[in-house]
DNA sequence: TAATGAAAGTGTACTTGTTACACTTTTTTT
DNA sequence: AAAAAAAGTGTAACAAGTACACTTTCATTA
């Protein structure tokens, strides 16, 4: 395995995170200080991504980058986009990055775009050399690159896998409540629900197990616990074929 | 712009067909005879795919190698997924075919993948050199490289996609009549419906404008014409999160 | 320890959408 | 003039979606 980085290819992850208040998404700061003055040329934000190796796999690639960026592992990554942003090539600020951290700012690149969806609760991000961390989708503007544009992809590219596929199959907690669940449908789509019609929907979907657990330690009362059952879906899954519209 | 060929990066494009009883797909015959015994070493079918120019944008690309291929020109093209097939550098046709067609059979290569929906009557293919046409989707088997997993992965992307968005949007025929637009959901979707329900179903799809013209020469009842109206859609179509499965 | 605050949990009536189902109409062909 | 072929049309039963308010159960605090 050889360590040189292909000129042209990139990946790049959209880890999307629910606290079970809203959406939020790893971002990555780029800073580049001037030697002298040490004033702060570039200060702004970028998705996890980066070039991979001649010789390694696209899927690979995005797990190795997303790991050496926040320590995170064994994470479910969905192939959404493939980008080749023109206008990359034209931002001053990603061309001194770029020639910065030893790329060629003239070279064309092509990001093979990855998204996820985990809880920010259970998943710790270990800061290394760079800053690194979770951010409100509501208030991300202006990443580096062609990452605003990704990341509006991927927001749309998860709505439509949610609506077609029971959301957390992959990429929940462990276990969670019926309000939890509602409040990730209503930051995802940025709508809101009623509980009761919530709950008679859900309760369709056979793949949603009670638990005999509750929550414990809460100044009210303590919500059942749910669980996915893979297996359940599995079964279920058979023809969803409402080509609504 | 040169014409140097892109070692690593390649597009494919999956091209439905319609014919108003099943679907289609464009495949390109792979022939390599031997010069000595004119015995056929490959003989099998593709997709229309080609490494990119190293210089040339991805969608442009697709655009030029499907035309190169088929004569088919402003093509509306769905960029729906990107492969890398790493068994693709191990079946010998494939190793055999990419030597001979002046790449290196060595090098990784992934496939930006793109997909369109067409009317096959409407759009008549000019094959030049190499052997092009139409064929069953149903019928299609053992394509060369990775072809056969792109194309089903295709088929789902349509699916998912007709069912957020009208067919026909940006690809269907002119005028179409209600019968040819439920058989186009049915092969699409490969069920059946009951021409009543699914009358009522379009019925709320005010984007659909009836013409005053029917169809001629047909020995039966003729039909009425419709079409899409793109304005009526993007009037209707805010938001429809119904968050089903 | 009683009162308060906070979110969980629950049912019903109304409206809307989905399903199953069969005959008449309009055209060409023979 | 009759036959063949597909277009076009309505209704009743059932399922799903919507709007809406009170009781329960826990921790906290007075």
């Amino acid at each position: 395995m050889t360590t040189r980085l292909h000129p042209n290819i990139s990946v790049d992850c959209v880890i999307f995170g629910f606290d079970f208040e809203k959406l939020n998404v790893i971002l990555v700061e780029r800073v580049l200080k001037d030697p002298v003055t040490g004033e702060e040329i570039i200060s702004d934000f970028t998705l996890t991504g980066n070039h991979i190796y001649v010789d390694e796999h696209l899927e690979d690639a995005a797990k190795r980058v997303l790991n050496d960026l926040t320590g995170l592992d064994h994470i479910y990554l969905e192939q959404f986009y493939t980008s080749e942003d023109p206008a990359r090539l034209k931002s001053p600020k990603d061309q001194l990055w770029l020639s910065k951290t030893g790329k060629n700012p003239e070279e064309r690149v092509i990001s093979v775009c990855y998204f996820s969806l985990l809880n920010c609760k259970e998943t710790p991000i270990r800061k290394k050399d760079r800053k690194v961390g979770w951010y409100p989708v509501s208030n991300v503007t202006n990443l580096g690159f062609d990452h605003s544009q990704i990341l509006a992809h991927a927001l749309h590219s998860l709505q439509i896998k949610i609506q077609n596929e029971p959301i957390g199959y992959e990429m929940l907690p462990q276990k969670f409540t019926l309000s939890q669940l509602q409040k990730l449908y209503e930051v995802v789509f940025n709508v809101e629900f009623d509980k009761r019609n919530f709950r008679k929907k859900v309760a369709k979907m056979k793949y949603l197990i009670p638990l005999d657990e509750k929550q414990k330690g809460v100044s009210h009362k303590p919500a059942r616990y749910y669980i996915f059952s893979r297996e359940v879906y599995e079964k279920t899954k058979t023809d969803m074929l409402n080509f609504s519209v």
